[in-house]
DNA sequence: AGGAGCTTGTGATATGTTTCACGTGGCTAC
DNA sequence: GTAGCCACGTGAAACATATCACAAGCTCCT
């Protein structure tokens, strides 16, 4: 089997994968047959021996002298991630955000797909956004519980995020992925992964200081910023 | 100054400090005086060893015995992230998501505000949503330059965002958060975050996976799910 | 004033991740 | 068949990050 992992793999690990395997996608679409660990880490932004590691964590997958068979390689990471098994999710809340997350065709494209859809405002109940109904709060658990739902997006507001959370993992939700900008905190059998855009835009604020001079005016130059796409 | 650092602080650091300072200004709000590393760790799910050591990067901020006071800490980790010097932001594409993230209190509520909105679609141009009024391609270079705008947020399909990217750092973007599912290559001055659903899913669905039978039935049992709220 | 008790700030240590460098197997050409 | 080259897979080294453990400093109480 692919999927067995030899030692344990580093969480980034794990998200490079992601990486390659939506490069690889591409590839096989424009009917790359074979692909190097020197030129995929190119197109990842990655380097030849992290590619190498990062796959030899779950097997040989490659030939040596030749490279990596795209198709082949392609499936084996689909799926050590998981992707194609079906995983049918829920949502939570259907404001900007969750319809957002709704209309995201990067979902079903990877297998993953929102079934069902949650939200405690009675005038976005019922409405349909993407052939999905949304349904008030008091439906979460059994709708969850009978579609065998594991996975659940959480879109709600922060002061919200604290109370569903919990509705979630009691229905039996075993891994969240929340939008909501609030420490979560769960049971250690329920898996949290969270995007939090204010972290990211105080990142950048941060090494926008760091480059920049403190009174607002750029420090470096603006020429020489030519080539940005990929060679 | 606050802000200057002794040492090189880890990128995680940086995000745990944003962390802090969301923890800090809700304590504050509360009328919290004083906190201990030991009672912030808890509060953002950390130790108080990596509280201390993450502020150590920048400084000390803390007294002996006594703990931090909230009030000045959160003044010099606002200042260490450069939240409240009012960073105006521009946004390329006003999709879902786009409308989605003008829509996002979180900016504005931590000194970042979406001052100019862009679209390729003639169909968007013109609108205005949250007093932003949606602008032409063709205007961008022009007005992020006028503004001075050096952070800009990239919400645009994935086709497009390898050629959108190009044009904001021509116009003089030195921070770009990237939403689309593209690997973009930038020139070493410009400082890229993203923001990937598609890696976050398919992270989850490998811990998933690892967690679950690969037949679909959960592994664990189903009991002691119920303290999921902080203490 | 002095000591007890608490919490910070930080060397030292442990752990985890990435990079290096090379042995191994495989392909091509002659 | 074998020489020469190529690219993978992987121990070992280098590097980065997190944790430990304790000295230093503060407050309060007697």
């Amino acid at each position: 089997m692919s999927g067995t992992p030899r030692g344990k793999a580093p969480q980034m690990a794990i998200r490079r994968l992601s990486l390659y395997y939506r490069t690889l996608a591409a590839l096989q679409e424009q009917g790359v047959e074979s692909i190097s660990s020197e030129r995929l880490s190119t197109l990842t932004g990655s380097t030849a021996a992290q590619v190498r590691r990062d796959l030899a964590y779950f097997g040989s997958f490659g030939r040596r002298g030749v490279g990596y068979d795209v198709p082949s390689l392609l499936s084996h990471v689909r799926s050590i991630l998981g992707i194609g098994e079906g995983w049918p999710m829920a949502l939570v809340g259907v404001g900007n955000l969750g319809s957002a997350l709704l209309a995201y065709d990067g979902f079903p494209r990877q297998g993953f797909r929102i079934v069902e859809a949650f939200d405690a405002d009675p005038r976005r109940v019922g409405t349909v956004i993407r052939d999905v109904v949304v349904k008030p709060m008091d439906q979460l658990k059994e709708t969850v519980q009978e579609r065998h739902i594991f996975m659940a997006l959480l879109a709600v507001p922060a002061k919200a995020a604290h109370t569903v959370a919990p509705q979630l993992i009691d229905a039996g939700v075993r891994c969240l992925l929340n939008f909501a900008p609030v420490t979560l905190q769960v049971p250690a059998h329920v898996h949290l992964a969270s995007v939090d855009l204010s972290i990211e835009v105080e990142y950048l604020s941060y090494v926008l200081r760091e480059s920049v001079g403190e009174n607002g005016a750029p420090a470096g130059r603006r020429a020489d910023v030519e080539t940005v796409a990929p060679g």
